[in-house]
DNA sequence: CCCCCCCC
């Protein structure tokens, strides 16, 4: 099959003019120095007609020139593209996005005969596929070109840059041209953008040793792509008040610097700061302006992720768990609620949200979350963590979002799923490992080499009162049975002390029961002061001068239903091998959570 | 020029 070049290409392109999706073929391509910036690739292209050396190709596709895929003779589809003029007045054109359509070991060689470009020396081309021939406007300033479906949230895209003022309204600064964000770059300063503001961040302060000083960042886009950009100090005064998340501005002038990977999951090898020089002017008709551009990484995929590298995922909310408050290192308190996302790879993360996300946090219907900008963890292997700047979307109106719906309500809700955060030990939260106690029996949970875990909804069917409570070493931390030594003092062999008082201790024995079986276990202190509904000590003082209110307290725990988190190992004393329970968590049945799990279950039977 | 982002 022969491939049929875009002829006449190369010069609407170098024009400014709008070319759709043409075809080219590469002549050669040259790797360039860059200094301390990003690696840059500089590529001769042939429509056929005319050979032209003026393009580069943007840093995130370098990785296709390093593999070889795009190399000398291979055909491309030009699929976005900006036209650039720098500030001597050359024009480049930036290939943002491209596809090989015939890999260069597949090309004998050169298609044509085609003849470097010179500016206005055009050959009339033979045909012109997909070009909508237009004058060029006026001198040098060549017009960057509409990017075709940009990123995969962009909404509403159908206009484009060039069919936009071309000026910004008048500044400060003076008028300058509008150009992509995806064309900035630290050697030019005279630009104007027209962006989103997707995320603005509250002010911080900051003080070391190199000086003080207070900051704001926001994450902008437009058809292009994306930058992260923060004013400091004198900007902060000037700017945050007028910005506003979910707003259109015309942003001029800024610095451009390589932007620290570690921080952000922009698609940018660049951020903004804005300068002294920078004005920002809002833009009122702005519909055409994408919401917000996202990359989402398959929850699969977590496991060849670096930890700490930030990324977007979309997932369905699978499992919510309750909100609780968490003390820091720094002794500072703030909210904090885990949930479990699942995706069409099957596959299930935990993710943490903080603060007043944790607190408003629905997760009613199992809705769709995207997140853009978390950080990977590698706790219980794999997990996820919400960072102040990350972007929290519920059920967000993109195609990766119904499609996932579509998915997880037609199948993926069959699923149990596969979790990428694995709990160790006794710890909570994560997958849970429900089980009715019959279950526990009949797959021989705990006759392995490790304990087992799992939960279950059971009712205290009966309790032994008699030694619930032991005499315990007061000393903090140490919970060790005391020796009364009659005489007023009581001795702890683990401390090797005597002390004139003790702490009373739970250790309580129940019998727990479900809709098919019952089960012995062991409550130690938090768990049966949990299902006791009091505190140890008083239980204690009930004991020793009230038996009436201290049969009352378990009279009024008795046939109570909790949600226990149990620990099970056989045991063997004395040739006789047991199954020993213990209760790690005991807490109150979320009815909601309870009814939502069990209509779960009844449709994945049925789906059978 | 920041880059703090918590807990198991």
């Amino acid at each position: 099959m022969t491939v049929k070049l875009s002829e006449g290409a190369i010069e609407a392109l170098i024009k400014g003019n709008e070319v759709t999706n043409p075809i080219l073929q590469l002549i050669n391509i040259r790797k360039l120095d860059s200094g301390n910036g990003p690696v840059r690739f500089r590529l001769m292209m042939s429509d056929g007609l005319h050979t032209m050396s003026s393009f580069m190709l943007a840093t995130p596709l370098n990785s296709l020139a390093e593999q070889n895929l795009v190399a000398p003779n291979c055909v491309c589809l030009l699929k976005k593209s900006v036209t650039n003029v720098l500030k001597d007045g050359r024009t480049v054109v930036i290939i943002l996005d491209l596809e090989v359509i015939k890999p260069a070991d597949q090309m004998a060689g050169k298609i044509g005969d085609p003849t470097p470009y010179v500016e206005g020396q055009s050959k009339a081309p033979q045909t012109v596929p997909a070009l909508t021939p237009a004058p060029a406007p006026s001198s040098t300033s060549a017009r960057p070109l509409q990017p075709q479906n940009g990123g995969s949230m962009n909404r509403g895209s159908s206009r484009d840059f060039g069919k936009k003022p071309m000026t910004a309204p008048s500044t400060p600064g003076g008028t300058s041209k509008v150009v992509p964000i995806a064309s900035l770059n630290p050697y030019q300063s005279k630009w104007t953008i027209r962006a989103r503001v997707t995320n603005k961040s509250a002010i911080r302060t900051w003080s070391n040793s190199r000086g003080d000083g207070k900051l704001f960042s926001m994450e902008i886009v437009d058809e292009s792509g994306e930058i992260r950009v923060t004013g400091f100090n004198q900007e902060v005064d000037k700017f945050f008040s007028l910005i506003e998340q979910g707003k259109v501005y015309y942003i001029s002038k800024g610095t451009l610097k390589i932007a620290n990977k570690q921080f952000t999951s922009l698609k940018n090898d660049y951020e903004m700061t804005l300068n002294g020089e920078s004005t920002i002017i809002p833009c009122d008709d702005s519909s055409d302006v994408p919401m917000v551009q996202c990359d989402f990484v398959s929850i699969a995929d977590l496991d060849a992720r670096d930890k700490d590298a930030i990324v977007d995922v979309i997932g369905v909310c699978k499992n919510v768990e309750e909100v609780t408050r968490i003390t820091t290192k720094n002794s500072r308190e703030v909210s904090k609620r885990n949930i479990q996302l699942m995706d069409m790879s099957g596959k299930i993360i935990q993710v943490t949200m903080w603060g007043n996300e944790a607190e408003t946090f629905d997760g009613t219907g199992q809705p769709i979350l995207a997140i853009k900008g978390a950080r990977l963890s590698d706790f219980g292997g794999r997990s996820l963590s919400t960072l102040y700047s990350s972007t929290l979307m519920i059920n967000p109106d993109i195609p990766e979002a119904y499609k996932l719906r579509g998915w997880y309500d037609k199948e993926g809700h069959a699923l149990d799923g596969q979790s990428m955060t694995e709990m160790r030990g006794g710890g909570t939260g994560g997958p849970t490992n429900w089980k009715t106690l019959a279950d526990v029996k009949n797959e021989h949970l705990g006759h392995g080499d490790k304990a087992d875990y799992f939960t279950c909804i059971g009712t205290i069917v009966y309790m032994r009162k008699e030694n619930c409570l032991y005499q315990a070493c007061p000393s903090k931390d140490c919970n060790k049975k005391v020796v009364d030594q009659q005489n007023g003092m009581y001795r702890c062999e683990k401390c090797d002390k005597e002390f004139p008082d003790f702490k009373y201790r739970l250790m309580l024995s129940a019998n727990i029961a479900d809709f098919g079986d019952n089960q012995w276990v062991t409550c130690f202190q938090d768990t049966a002061e949990t299902i006791l509904g009091q505190k140890s000590d008083y239980i204690g003082q009930l004991k020793d001068s009230n038996e009436a209110a201290f049969d009352e307290v378990f009279q009024h725990a008795n046939f109570s239903t909790f949600v226990f988190r149990n620990r099970v190992k056989l045991e063997t004393y004395n040739d006789e091998s047991r199954i020993k329970v213990t209760v790690v968590e005991a807490k109150p049945v979320d009815h909601k959570e309870y009814s939502k799990r069990l209509i779960m279950n009844i449709r994945k039977h049925a789906a059978h």
